[in-house]
DNA sequence: ATTATATTGATAATCGTTATCAATATTAAA
DNA sequence: TTTAATATTGATAACGATTATCAATATAAT
């Protein structure tokens, strides 16, 4: 059965590139994680391993898993990215706690299925997807907070700093 | 019935912020747009009505039209955000092709249905999601390319330039 | 062996986005 | 109205994640 290394040294192959122990190493490292990684935690727990290890290494290493499929990189809303593995896991989608930022995953069946049918109908061949259902958790729900829930940037942006003492009561009305 | 215009006006009142001339006519050239608009192609538009506008207005009025839930950015690979209108505007998701980045809007409403029953299972309150399905469009598909669709990126990288004269060979096999 | 090519780490550059700051405009208070 | 307090704005510096560059080294091909 074939795995993600004979995969990449596959695809390594092909494209005339070399099969490194560095490359192989941060496979390695890079399957230990299920989910979301960010290129910060990747190169924490590489640099244990062994800290001569530069980040640009790390990021060619990362384009070259995503070339080949085994790895899809996401974009968040604070300009970084995270890295998902795409081979031999079981595909789930996220259910998030806008507030607490609580994280469920979940799957659901007859959802997969319709997504391929729209695909179809518009000449697409799915390749993956996301979906990110945006809540409030029955945690944050109870605490209830204010009806506009403003972004943290925006509240400490200068004008507001001045009136710091009052925040509490301008949000909330 | 409620507009923008309005709805903005209170949320700045609530913040006791202030409405002025050149937030409404931000918000007037965003509202020219439908689906994702980004940064550059608005600032174009305002240039044009009065070059002396600076970015950091544009950027600073997008994230109180954010934080007021007129508006929500999202986050693509090549690390830029687009802003999307979120009212008075039916509600659909995407379907992108990852090769040439096309987009397609749809909706589907059993989808929808099974998104708030999945929530309500774990207790949460469904207040948005994002739904995207990655694919191969049609065009993408026939002119097609190698298994491995390599990133403009890695294909520039000047190991690969080296051999540019045989990289058509390399790449499709 | 010798040559060609790929890999690596250090670090500079890039670029979208934010923060800073001084000048100005607006609102509130007197 | 005058004055004080606060918000807005534009210019531009700073930031931070990612990428490109380059010289040194490693690896493969001949």
């Amino acid at each position: 059965m074939i795995n993600e290394f004979d995969l990449f040294k596959d695809f390594l192959r092909q494209q005339k590139l070399r099969w490194t122990p560095l490359r192989k190493m941060i496979l390695d490292i890079f399957l230990c994680f299920d989910g979301h990684v960010q290129i910060e935690t990747l190169h924490e727990k590489i640099c244990a391993q062994d800290p001569s290890i530069g980040i640009a290494t790390l990021y060619r290493t990362l384009k070259l898993l995503i070339d080949c499929g085994l790895v899809e990189a996401h974009s968040f809303q604070n300009g970084k990215k995270t890295y998902e593995r795409m081979f031999h896991v079981r595909h789930h989608d996220h259910l998030i706690c806008t507030r607490c930022e609580e994280t469920v995953e979940f799957e659901h069946p007859l959802i997969e299925k319709y997504q391929i049918e729209i695909c179809e109908s518009y000449g697409f061949t799915l390749k993956s997807h996301r979906m990110e259902l945006l809540g409030i958790c029955k945690n944050c729900e109870k605490s209830g907070d204010s009806a506009w829930h403003l972004s943290k940037k925006t509240l400490l942006q200068s004008s507001y700093r001045l009136k710091q003492g009052t925040l509490q009561q301008t949000t909330r009305f």
